[in-house]
DNA sequence: TTTTATGCAAACATTTTGCAGTCAC
DNA sequence: GTGACTGCAAAATGTTTGCATAAAA
């Protein structure tokens, strides 16, 4: 559904770059997994990733190391973390501008929003707060059209 | 820290009408896991809950009856839960004005804070989605004064 | 007396960790 | 060659469930 400013490959060229100046390590399983969250939708668990990159490529990767792959990422912020309230993590590159999610309680559906008026209006409450804000997460529960 | 409009007693009475009502029943486990959410501080896990009721008031509570109790609570809508990322649920109780969270990725501390305009966009974002909006959580994360 | 609630222990699901072997640099 | 990465299996963690008993209405 949503498309990146950036093509897979520059974007991976960039980051293994990043990955080898700071030292780490590259490999097919981080390059894979990055390639599914680029093109597949958003929102995987762990297990969806381990599935996909299976199916879609028919690379193998232990769902161990799509656990430390998905923290070393998120330390790296190109990946962020979500959590629909069913007790297992979700994950989304973190590629485009700030987006919130509104989740329907009924049929789980993901609705994504932006509104520049809430992002600047956090700026405010945290710089009112000296508060150093990172990051932010909003969800918004409730019926979608569908299910009202 | 926080203080309520209404005092526990006259909340408890309120609560056990509704319980029984709905048919359902009470129980001293029931009154002092609201006890302990009333007077203990907020965000608490299950865990917690089970410690402090012992502690306090040196009532036994299972960690399952914990469980089971805190969705009846929030299905009631007096309770909410709170993910602050470290794949533990916390709850609070759900009977001040709405508000919003702030965390220390430091030293986890928890800000609360409330902000008019961020509510109100909210209803106007559900709204322009259709969305019937029953519940929302927003949470900050960055650095807390201390830990700049 | 009927039905719901509780507590225990077992089950379950998700995530993390230790370790031996592999791969990138 | 060294150090980081991977996969497996085991462990740890958090939460849920089945069942017998207890308590509420």
């Amino acid at each position: 559904m949503k498309k990146y400013d950036i093509s897979f490959d520059t974007f991976l060229k960039n980051f293994k770059e990043h990955v080898s100046k700071l030292g780490f390590k590259n490999s097919i399983q981080k390059d894979y997994i990055l390639k599914n969250l680029y093109y597949s939708e958003d929102h995987l668990t762990a297990e969806d990733i381990v599935t996909y990159v299976k199916r879609e490529y028919n690379i193998d990767v232990g769902i161990a190391t799509v656990y430390r792959t998905m923290k070393f990422f998120e330390e790296m912020s190109i990946v962020n973390s979500l959590d629909i309230g069913d007790g297992t993590k979700r994950y989304e590159l973190n590629l485009s501008l700030h987006h919130d999610h509104m989740i329907c309680t009924a049929c789980h559906k993901i609705i994504e929003f932006a509104d520049e008026i809430i992002e600047s209006q956090q700026i405010l409450v945290a710089k009112e707060n000296n508060f150093d804000l990172k990051n932010h997460v909003m969800t918004i529960y409730g019926l979608c059209e569908n299910c009202q």
